[in-house]
DNA sequence: TTAGGGTTAG
């Protein structure tokens, strides 16, 4: 009976066609007698695009005289996709207090997955006492499902303690968990659990490499980024465009705009919006603005309508380059084509576009003109700015609004801290200093790393940690000789202490950057090689300026990777112009 | 036999 429902069901594309089906079906006796194709239709009437068609099932569910499992599920699952999933978990509970059709397996998956997209993590614990106590608890799938909400929603503990409980493992659910630590933060671990996949016989698939790659990235470790790329090349996985843009993605994470490209333009499967995304974004945050424009104008010529993340990627091409006008121009293009809304993201590259080209009354009224609710990244930026451009009244301002909106970021009380004792405020910076110790607010420390001959060294600001701690010592004090030849003088304004100046000099140079850059001086000889260094937090002024100074002294290549960009430091000057 | 894992972003 089911069978001869399906192709009516196909020629449904509105809801008075799903009507017209149900009437059809109800007269026929199908409805009151056949559950089956009942609960195909009730399916498909909840899964359907067709405008109104999942109240529409809910509604038919209600009106069932003894509705069976399968048309309660097909209504959770029509709730969990769509954009209150919490519906799917009220629905599911309403359904269980009824006490007319058991739950089956089916229906806590999707109450689940409906969990996982409203990363509603308490609710998932109580699905997962109830799925024990059904009796379901054995199922691989439903543990899988399990695992991937604890993970999505933040619980990777849970999730890691759900994943050494399986008694037997497939693909799948070392693929939920790879992914679940590469999108919680946790790049290491993921690349951990990958090679003991890989260690124990599991065969990556697609998936998995995507969750590998992603962890490359977030890291900036091409060394293994290689590695997966050819097992990709061998399985023949880069027939996916999903794993090609991750590729590409990770490529330019890295810093290899050229790899990048390659792959960009010798891909076996199609390209797609996300592509050229990816690819424009990758040429932005690599300093190669022009590039990325040209990109951008590009594909429309080849059908690809851009969209938000299009324009987005443009802007920040145009915000790393300092090229204010276009950045402008781009936006109210923007603004003007219909099939693109902005959001706080855009809002977010103009206020650092004009932010950081000085015009800081500009970027204060974007924010304070747009439409939608500023953020704190908003004011933020605006404070970053105040910073660049030593604006006290603006930053006090941005400061007060961060205050307001419940945010204690180091880096917010950092900037201010910084502005004031750029300006000598001493005892201004003392009050910030003291607002941070009664908030408990604690300072990031910054750090760099760098990988000379696969091994990865690590140094912290000020680090006195490492083996080669006197010969890197030694070595940039060589450099500050150096580059003082050539008008170096330190910019004693990023340092945050009240202290004298020879000391706030000394606190400069050992930067975590500085300590990363004297190592590979030190230890990697062949001149014809870049130096990279990955930074997180953003590179400061002078430790930008030091980098340039030594770009050219050394005739090295230095390559920096910080938060939101790259800094390619070649013969005295920054691939980023300054602007950053 | 309808279920689990997936790409770009200030």
């Amino acid at each position: 009976m089911a069978a001869t429902v399906e192709p009516l069901l196909q020629k449904c594309a509105t809801l008075s066609h799903i009507k017209q089906l149900q009437a059809h079906l109800i007269t026929t006796g199908v409805f009151q007698f056949h559950p089956s194709p009942r609960s195909k239709f009730l399916e498909f009437c909840a899964t359907s695009s067709a405008a109104g068609s999942l109240l529409y099932a809910a509604d038919i569910f209600r009106h069932i005289a003894s509705p069976v499992t399968n048309d309660w599920n097909a209504v959770i699952r029509g709730l969990a996709q769509s954009h209150q999933p919490t519906d799917a978990v009220t629905f599911y509970r309403q359904g269980l207090r009824m006490l007319t059709c058991k739950p089956d397996a089916l229906t806590c998956s999707f109450t689940l997955k409906a969990c996982a997209r409203a990363l509603a993590c308490n609710e998932a614990n109580q699905i997962h006492s109830q799925v024990v106590r059904f009796g379901f608890i054995a199922d691989i799938l439903l543990q899988t499902t399990l695992l991937d909400v604890y993970a999505k929603s933040g619980y990777l503990d849970n999730a890691h303690k759900l994943f050494d409980e399986m008694s037997k493992k497939d693909v799948t659910c070392w693929n939920a968990m790879i992914s679940g630590l590469a999108q919680g933060n946790q790049p290491n671990e993921a690349l951990q659990l990958f090679t003991r996949m890989r260690d124990l016989r599991f065969k990556p698939n697609e998936i998995t490499v995507l969750g590998a790659l992603s962890a490359c990235a977030q890291l900036g470790v091409v060394r293994e980024g290689e590695n997966i790329y050819s097992y990709i090349k061998n399985q023949n996985l880069d027939t996916n465009e999903q794993v090609c843009n991750v590729v590409i993605d990770m490529f330019g994470k890295c810093g290899y705009v050229t790899k990048a490209y390659q792959v960009f333009n010798s891909m076996k499967c199609t390209r797609t919006l996300v592509t050229w995304n990816t690819m424009i974004m990758v040429l932005a945050t690599n300093g190669e603005s022009l590039e990325a424009l040209k990109l951008f104008d590009q594909m429309s010529k080849e059908r690809f309508r851009p969209d938000n993340v299009s324009y987005l990627a443009a802007l920040c091409a145009c915000n790393h380059a300092g090229m204010v006008e276009n950045g402008v121009e781009l936006f109210e293009k923007m603004t003007k084509d219909v099939s693109v809304v902005p959001n706080i993201k855009h809002y977010g590259t103009m206020v650092d576009l004009l932010g950081r080209s000085g015009r800081l009354h500009e970027a204060y009224n974007v924010i304070d003109s747009i439409p939608i609710k500023p953020d704190v990244i908003l004011w933020q930026t605006l404070l970053g700015a105040c910073k660049t451009y030593g604006n006290v009244e603006m930053a006090e301002k941005a400061s007060r609004k961060l205050v307001e909106m419940g945010s204690s970021s180091d880096g917010d009380f950092v900037l201010l801290s910084n502005i004031y004792a750029a300006q000598r405020r001493w005892k201004d910076v003392g009050i910030v200093r003291d607002t941070m110790r009664n908030k408990e607010v604690k300072k990031v420390p910054g750090f760099s790393y760098i990988d000379v001959d696969g091994v990865i060294h690590k140094f912290v600001n000020g680090d006195r940690s490492h083996l080669n701690l006197e010969e890197i010592y030694r070595k940039i004090e060589e450099i500050m000789g150096r580059i003082m030849e050539y008008g170096y003088v330190a910019d004693t304004g990023y340092v945050l202490h009240d202290i004298g100046l020879e000391e706030k000099e000394n606190a400069l140079s050992y930067h975590s950057e500085k300590l990363a850059v004297a190592f590979g001086l030190i230890k990697m000889s062949n001149e014809s090689n870049p130096i990279r260094i990955n930074k997180n937090l953003r590179i400061c002024g002078d430790c930008h300026e030091v980098m340039k100074l030594v770009s050219k002294v050394y005739k090295r290549e230095i390559i920096v990777r910080d938060r939101t960009r790259f800094h390619n430091f070649k013969n005295g000057s920054c691939s980023c112009k300054d602007y950053w």
